[in-house]
DNA sequence: GCGACAG
DNA sequence: ATCTTGTCGC
């Protein structure tokens, strides 16, 4: 399977239009077709999309009923996915790899319908604006827990490649800290070949362990796989390795970018941008 | 077995 | 992420 263009949309109407005419199917068994029950929410938002109107008798909530059509033809896409993020979870150096830490990037994707807004900075180590890009692309894909890299990582790289220069690129959401090992900031690091760090402000793979006075951990499985940055006023932020990079020097490069608000500026800054730039796109 | 679940 | 006014807190 080509996971670049995957479609989840089409996936979803392939398996909606194997039900027979005047038969029903389950939305549980829907997203077991598709390959991960944790899809469920996600394919409920997506049947009350216009486009999916026409297969609305066709679902049912319950699964106790009798006679539910069952017989899918599938290749359970997102199961193919989850397993390729384990095999990429390979290429992933969590090893400082790289010659300079003066310029470091940041980027951040906003979303109105269909489109996705992002928005990249480079700052210098005064954590002055010295490049930035936005853009705008077409989304195909929701989103569902794990799998945000396949909705988030193109407009990502789109921006990005729009960059002049950069060491080191900050991305919002995990690293390994990820079910499986290569979330977000791995698939962007290791596509683009770039020391990545992943922010984020929850937990999706393991619980933070406190280790000493001020320091605590993301712990998995008995293994350190993210840092903890908690500051009084704001919640904790999760940092993980993306690509590139050992995990004390990621830690250490947030917090050299970390001013009196939530986010890094290199995440804060793009935050803004992507979020005013969809907003005036929606006015005009 | 049940629940939790980046943006 | 997004839908959204007033409102709690520093």
């Amino acid at each position: 399977m080509n996971f670049k263009g995957f479609d989840f949309y089409n996936a979803l109407r392939d398996i909606l239009n194997q039900i027979p005419e005047g038969e029903k199917a389950s939305i549980r068994d829907l997203a077991l077709s598709l390959g991960d029950i944790k899809a469920v929410p996600t394919i409920r938002t997506a049947l009350d999309k216009e486009e999916f109107s026409g297969f609305k008798e066709k679902i049912l909530e319950t699964r106790k009923a009798r006679g539910l059509f069952r017989g899918f033809v599938t290749d359970y896409p997102l199961k193919k996915l989850a397993m390729l993020q384990k095999e990429m979870a390979t290429r992933v150096q969590q090893i400082d790899l790289y010659r300079s830490t003066e310029f470091i990037a940041g980027v951040d994707v906003s979303y109105e319908g269909e489109f996705a807004y992002a928005a990249a900075v480079v700052l210098n180590s005064q954590l002055e604006i010295v490049d930035q890009a936005v853009s705008k692309t077409r989304v195909n894909f929701p989103y569902i827990p794990a799998y945000l890299a396949f909705r988030e990582a193109e407009p990502i790289k789109s921006v990005v490649r729009l960059l002049q220069h950069f060491d080191i690129l900050i991305i919002n959401g995990h690293g390994v800290a990820h079910p499986g090992g290569f979330g977000l900031a791995c698939h962007v690091g290791v596509e683009l070949d770039k020391p990545t760090i992943g922010v984020a402000k929850s937990l999706l793979t393991g619980k933070a362990k406190t280790v000493s006075g001020d320091k605590s951990v993301i712990e998995h499985a008995g293994k350190v796989i993210g840092s903890v940055i908690s500051r009084p006023g704001f919640k904790p932020l999760y940092v993980s390795v993306g690509n590139k990079i050992s995990l004390e020097s990621a830690l250490s490069i947030v917090k050299n970018t970390l001013l009196d608000a939530y986010l890094p500026e290199p995440l804060r800054i793009p935050h803004l941008l992507a979020t005013s730039l969809k907003r005036r796109d929606k006015r005009l």
